[in-house]
DNA sequence: GCGCTTGTTGAATTCACCTTCAACAAGCCG
DNA sequence: CGGCTTGTTGAAGGTGAATTCAACAAGCGC
């Protein structure tokens, strides 16, 4: 039997359960009962939380980009060099390891997109948003002098996370050699060619 | 009420039906009656033919792909220039629209790949086979002297398979501005600039 | 045209899940 | 401490899907 708790706390242990569930069983195919039995309760007791197990899925998903979005931005804030912030950068777009929460989550969005709308449209906003992103670092890199940039940092931004994407799904899927770290340097050979610069952190 | 088929014939025509149904409703969520009903069929027939629905899913999953691979071979069956493959490959990655079938279904499976290991090596297999392919576009272009690549002939091979997928997936999400020519146009200016070809293919 | 194999149906069975709800436990506020 | 709100359970009922199978139709070999 669960302890009692607040709606607010059971709202958020929900959503972790919610994460959880979808990880072992896809987002669309996750059922009520093995929502409730991540967070420890009955399915009567989520349903109290959330009447219709959708919302909370939802909820669930738009919290797990945030987080992989917003711990991007994190690690970016406390740096000022423009090719440290696009090394870190680069690093942050790709799972840490096959079992990775956040990309793994992402990714099984990334098949339900094709046919449904809400998540297609998600998707595409926390896309735009990792552009702008990369944009913002070429761009102040290039004004400062560290960057020379070989085509628009929309072109350039778009094929960053783009790979980073990609290399993403390949990770998660567990290709035999193709994990983390070669494909941070793949994706940083293209970095090098487009920004001219070695990537080199200055001493 | 159906008209008798051979048993070759059903087959595949389970086979196309399994496809239809796994682009409206997903690979992993996908009913044997969805199924039976896109083959005109009741589900004891299906069952006849496969009695086990997955074994049915994962022949389909893997002509889908199949399908999608010889199309990329074959259209570069006929070409001798080694500018024209390259650009005509890059072309032949893409969903010609959200709706390309193929795609559709490669990116369900992509979704899928992180909690099943069979979809997860097919789609691994799949993914190196297309770098063997450019590969060789790059590397024969490189010795008859058309491209002078500026890296090693599997990351450039990776990176190219990599921006297609990614953008594979942002299409079939509906990106409001990113469409296939758009793609189309980042991937080329990738190439070109590994290249040092301007892609313009000879008179 | 007869009989056998192959393909298909429709109904019966079973099972798993969702949904609802009456009962009850835990705090909180007077 | 007594009543009220909030959170949770467990069981009951309803629904829908998978599965099984007896019956039947369609062609093929003879």
């Amino acid at each position: 039997m669960a302890t009692r708790k607040t709606r607010t706390e059971r709202r958020a242990d929900l959503i972790e359960a919610a994460q959880r569930a979808m990880l072992r069983h896809g987002p669309d195919g996750v059922l009520l009962n093995q929502v409730a039995e991540q967070a420890g309760l009955t399915s009567g007791a989520v349903l109290y939380h959330y009447p219709d197990l959708s919302d909370l899925l939802l909820e669930a998903n738009q919290a797990g980009m945030e987080r992989f979005y917003s711990a991007r931005m994190r690690r970016l804030a406390g740096l000022t060099d423009p090719v440290e912030k696009l090394v870190v950068t680069i690093r942050s777009g790709l799972p840490v390891d096959a079992d990775d929460a956040d990309v793994r989550l992402l990714c099984e969005l990334g098949g339900l997109a094709g046919r449904n709308r809400v998540y297609a449209a998600l998707l595409t906003s926390l896309f735009d948003r990792q552009v702008s992103m990369y944009q913002t670092i070429l761009e102040t890199g290039s004004a400062q002098g560290a960057f020379a940039l070989t085509a628009d940092s929309l072109t350039l931004g778009r094929n960053l996370v783009a790979l980073e994407d990609a290399y993403g799904y390949r990770i998660v899927a567990r290709h035999p050699t193709l994990h983390t770290d070669e494909a941070a340097e793949l994706i940083l050979s293209y970095a090098r060619q487009v920004t001219g610069s070695s990537l080199r952190v200055a001493a």
